[in-house]
RNA sequence: GGCGCCGUACCCAAGUGGUAAGGGGGAGGCCUGCAAAACCUUUAUUCACCGGUUCGAAUCCGGUCGGCGCCUCCA
């Protein structure tokens, strides 16, 4: 299966071919661990997260890095602003060493309650320190920086393609730039490779370089750590669009004058959260966390699934009426699943087991649903459509029940929503025992006294069990209940 | 000021030249002691607006209005 991928470098839609066959090599940006991600952000690692179970589905090796910024930048580009990580610890009263293991440890445990899968490689920037030097070593003895003011610059000047990713046009830029002026740039573009000026003297992350003790500017991190893990070119570079200007731009800037052959292939970018009003960020007061959703009693997979809802690369509108209907859609979805499940036992089917293994083929009617649901993946990861299939490959009458619940399963390996989970018979949240217990006694007295005519008894107990989270389900063979 | 994206039913959202996916919600039916659940039916002659190209446009072109992102740390 071809997969096609909008690659912003050229904005158009192409054939993803590897630099090796049959392995994709991918570096994703990650997060700067000076506060909790919000969801927004982890709707970028979602989308990722597609990608790379799209590359494992159609039998890739999938290679993926991924970064985490624990050293303090500054709040703007050049040496003005202050230090993220610092002012977060000042504020919390922690060392900065502590801020950052303790937002990453919150990073990862977000992302795998949404069952983003876990990088090949996830890297520290503090640990390869010297593999930036290294790289910058090489961009000085190319030419390409010179020292002002203390602090080591790249020169935009000197790189003919610089902007290309972003379309920019120097000359425009310049006229319109309203940021503060860097006295010791060269150029407005120009950036920080190495800081030893830096204003803030309880700096607490310093090292030893060629330029003076100091820090490391911001992007270079990105540029030595894949082509550490990945090589001096690879497949696919991604992140969000918000990097496309300055971070990925400088990025290709850096790697591509040290290495002096082109770098990244494909450059994929995923679209914004966006909340009436604009983004989701700090500063708006719409900053919404995993857990906070988590507290209004969504499932972490319900915002999941609601990212799901829409394509990568549009602004997804984030409201609690959308959260809603996903969470609705996510538990119908699951209980049609868990019907279909039912049935084919009680057929005498297997399923649930060894989910792609050729035990399971597949007939024609269940194949086309399969077809439609990879050909929607491999275009362009057009998720949303691949979702309607799995709706509609459920609904139809003409596939078997076994068949339906093993193509569930499939879907899943990309979708990760809990699909896969329900058709193997598990439930999301086990009840314990001495509850069931007590459930099934509370339904025998109601069915008493349903019997007895006593419907007022009957109803006070159907209303406190669904308090408790439970609904019952009364049918032709007797009450059935569920979590709610 | 510059660059880019978008505007599809009550809501979210696919579709980018061949006559509107999917989900949520709503309505009706069936069932029920009443409910709930399931099931069935239904819910845009129309894609912000105005022109144009075409046998044919939500899809292409031009304009108008509206929303958003970026140009500055940002997913």
């Amino acid at each position: 299966m071809k997969i096609r991928l909008y690659n912003t470098l050229g904005r158009e839609l192409q054939v993803f071919e590897p630099l090796e066959a049959g392995t994709a090599r991918m570096y994703a940006c990650g997060p700067t661990v000076y506060n909790y991600a919000h969801i927004g952000n982890l709707r970028t690692y979602v989308f990722e997260d597609l990608l790379r179970r799209t590359f494992s589905y159609f039998d890739y090796t999938v290679e993926h890095v991924m970064n985490v910024t624990d050293v303090g930048h500054l709040t703007d580009d050049g040496d003005e602003g202050e230090d993220k990580m610092i002012k977060s610890a000042r504020e919390q009263g922690k060392s900065v060493w502590d801020i950052a293991n303790h937002f990453s440890d919150a990073f990862f445990r977000d992302l795998e309650k949404l069952n983003i899968q876990m990088p090949e490689v996830v890297c520290k920037a503090t640990d390869h320190i010297e593999d930036m030097i290294g790289l910058i070593k090489r961009l000085e003895e190319r030419g390409y920086t010179y020292l002002a003011g203390g602090n080591l610059y790249f020169d935009v000047a000197k790189f003919e393609k610089y902007g290309e990713l972003a379309l920019l046009d120097r000359a425009k830029l310049q006229a319109g730039a309203r940021v503060e002026v860097d006295v010791n740039k060269r150029n407005p573009q120009d950036f920080v490779l190495w800081f030893t000026n830096s204003k803030f003297d309880q700096q607490a992350m310093q090292w030893d370089s060629p330029w003076g003790r100091g820090y490391p500017g911001w992007h270079i991190e990105c540029s030595a750590m894949s082509m550490r893990y990945l090589g001096e070119q690879f497949d696919i570079h991604l992140g969000g669009v918000d990097h496309i200007p300055v971070h990925h731009t400088n990025e290709i800037a850096q790697s591509e004058a040290a290495t002096g052959k082109p770098w990244v292939r494909y450059w994929i970018h995923g679209e914004f959260l966006v909340m009436t009003g604009g983004k989701m960020s700090k500063s708006a007061g719409g900053f919404i966390t995993l857990e906070s959703l988590e507290e209004m009693g969504y499932h972490p997979l319900d915002y999941r699934y609601f990212c799901l809802g829409g394509h990568y690369r549009t602004q997804l509108q984030f409201t609690e009426d959308s959260l809603n209907a996903a969470r609705a859609a996510r538990h119908n979805l699951l209980d049609r699943v868990r019907r279909l499940r039912n049935e084919a036992l009680q057929n005498g089917t297997s399923v649930g087991t060894a989910v792609g293994s050729a035990e399971n083929e597949l007939g024609d009617g269940a194949q086309a649903h399969l077809r439609a649901f990879e050909a929607a993946v491999a275009e362009d990861l057009n998720i949303p459509k691949a979702l309607a299939e799995l709706w509609q490959s459920l609904k139809d009458d003409s596939v078997s029940a076994q068949e339906r619940v093993e193509l569930a399963s499939r879907m899943d390996c990309i979708l990760a929503i809990g699909v896969g989970t329900a058709a193997e018979g598990a439930d999301e949240a086990e009840a314990s025992q001495e509850d069931v217990a007590e459930i099934e006694a509370l339904i025998a007295e109601r069915n008493e006294a349903r019997t007895s005519r006593n419907f007022a008894r009957a109803d006070e107990i159907r209303d406190d069990l669904k308090e408790r989270g439970v609904v019952l389900e009364d049918g032709p063979e007797g009450t059935r209940w569920k979590r709610g």
